[in-house]
DNA sequence: CATTTAATTCACTCACCAGTGAGTTATTAA
DNA sequence: TTAATAACTCACTGGTGAGTGAATTAAATG
C-alpha cells in the first residue's frame, strides 16, 4: 500500500498513527485496508463537504489521496456509494453520543426537564464531538450541513436523525407541557438551522464582524446557543399559552 | 419566440400575463427578448436550487424551457453568468425592502429600538416576499440558501447582503446597548442560520411532525420567528452584562 | 518456490457537458 | 423588395466524467 502523496489536512494525525503501528508491529492485511479506505472516506468528506455531491468527481478524491481514481471503484463501488459511506461513517457515533446524552439527562432530572438542560444535552454532546475530534470531525459536520439541504443527503438525513431528534422533542414537549406541538416543531426547526449553519464554517460571520468572530469558534457557540435557544422556546410557548387562555 | 413545451410551475403567472398582453397590445422585441430570459431565469433557479450549480446542466434547463441548448449561451455568455444572473434578479428587490424597512422602523422607534422590532422589519418583510411573491420568489428563497454555503454563491451573498445585515446589527447594537459585540454578531449567526433552513424546504419538518408542520408554511414561521429570536438575544446578553457586572 | 489472492494500474468505453461557429429562419427597417 | 439584424438551430469539438475488464504487481499461503 502506497503512502498518500498529496498531503491531507489530517497529515499530523496520520503519521503519528502509522508510526506508532510500525513501532508496535507490522499492520495486518485488514488493517491496511481499512487505513486505505479511511483516508478514501477522509478526503472525499473533506471535498464533498465543500463542494457538494456533484461539485467533486472521483479523480478529484483520488488525486489528493494520491491513489490511481479507478481504485475508488474497487473500495467502494461507486460514486454514490462512496457518498453514502462517508455519511454513515460518523453518523452512528454522533447519535450514539446524544442519545445517551439525552437519556442520561432524563434520568437525572426526572419529572422536571428544562428546555435548556435538553438542549444542553442535545448541542453540547455534539458540538464537543467536532471540538475535541480534530479536523476530521469539523469536515464531517460541514459535510452533513451540505448534505442536509441536498437531495442525496435528505434520505440519510431523515433515516439515522430522526430517532435522536424525536428523542430531543419528546423531552421538549416534557419541558413544556402546556405548549402546541407546532411551536415545539418549529422551535427544533429553528436550532437545526442555526446547527446546520455553523457547521458549515461559511466563513460570513468572520468577515461581517470583521475578525471578531469567527466561524470553526464552536465553544463560542457552545457558550450561547443552547441558552439562546431556550429563550426562544420559552418565549413562544408562552406567548401562544397566554393567546389560548386570554 | 417559442412559447415553453415542458409546463413550468409557473404556468399560471405566465398564461395569465401572456393573455394579458396579446389582448392588449402585440409584445414588442424587447418585451419578447425579456420574457425568453425571465422563463430561462426562472427555471435556473428553480433547477439550481434543488440541486445547486453542479447539480444542473445546461441541457437541464432547456430542455425544461422548451428551447435548444445553445440558446442560454446566446443569452447569457455561459453557466456561470446565467447563475449570477439569477442571483443578482432578485437580490436587490428583498434588499431594497429590507433597507427601507429597517429605515422606517429605526425612524419610527425613535431612541428607543427594540430587538423584537428589529427582527420583525428584518425577518417579516423577507418573509412577506416569499407568501406574497408566489411559487418564483419560493425558489429563489431556496436558491438562496443553496447558494449560501456554496463557493459559487458565497461571494455574491457578501457583496449584496452585507449592506442589508450591517444595518440591522446596527440597530441591534442600539437596542442592545450593554452587550458585547461578539453575542450580537453570534445571535444574528442564529438567525440567519434559521432563516436560511426556512427558505431551503428541505421538507424535513414535514416528515418529523407528520405532517403538522409543513416546509412551505411562512406564515407559521414569520409568527415566531422574530419573538423566538429576540427572547434569544435578551437573554444571552442579559447573561453576559451579568457575568461582567457580577 | 509456486500458486493463489488481494491491491493497484492501465487502456478503454460510452455518455455527457459546455461552448463555438456556421448556417437558417424570422423580423424589422430602409 | 431588399438589406440587415435578431432569434434560433445544427453539427461539431475538446474535454471530462463514471465505470469496466484485462493486465500487472505485490503479498500471502501452502
Amino acid at each position: 500500500m502506497r503512502v498518500a502523496a498529496a498531503e491531507t489536512i489530517d497529515q499530523k494525525e496520520a503519521n503519528l498513527a502509522s508510526k506508532a503501528k510500525t513501532l508496535a508491529k507490522r499492520p495486518t492485511k485488514a488493517e491496511q485496508r481499512a487505513e486505505m479506505m479511511e483516508q478514501i472516506l477522509d478526503t472525499a468528506e473533506l471535498l464533498f463537504s465543500q463542494h457538494g455531491f456533484h461539485g467533486v468527481t472521483l479523480k478529484d478524491v483520488a488525486k489528493q489521496v494520491g491513489v490511481h481514481h479507478t481504485l475508488l471503484n474497487y473500495y467502494f463501488d461507486d460514486k454514490r456509494t462512496l457518498f453514502d459511506a462517508v455519511f454513515a461513517r460518523r453518523a452512528v457515533v454522533t447519535i450514539d453520543k446524544r442519545m445517551q446524552a439525552l437519556d442520561d439527562y432524563e434520568r437525572a432530572a426526572g419529572d422536571n426537564p428544562t428546555v435548556e438542560g435538553a438542549l444542553h444535552a442535545f448541542l453540547d454532546t455534539d458540538l464537543d464531538l467536532y471540538i475535541q475530534g480534530g479536523e476530521g470531525w469539523k469536515n464531517y459536520g460541514a459535510f452533513g450541513a451540505q448534505a442536509s439541504n441536498s437531495p442525496e443527503g435528505a434520505e440519510f438525513m431523515d433515516k439515522y436523525f430522526d430517532p435522536v431528534v424525536l428523542r430531543l422533542i419528546a423531552i421538549l414537549k416534557k419541558a413544556l407541557p402546556d405548549a402546541a406541538e407546532e411551536d415545539i416543531f418549529w422551535g427544533y426547526h429553528f436550532v437545526t438551522g442555526a446547527l446546520m449553519l455553523t457547521l458549515a464554517r461559511t466563513g460570513r460571520i468572520d468577515k461581517l464582524s470583521h475578525g471578531l468572530c469567527r466561524s470553526d469558534d464552536y465553544e463560542a457557540v457552545k457558550a450561547r446557543m443552547a441558552r439562546f435557544m431556550a429563550a426562544g422556546f420559552r418565549d413562544i410557548c408562552n406567548q401562544r399559552r397566554q393567546d389560548r387562555d386570554g
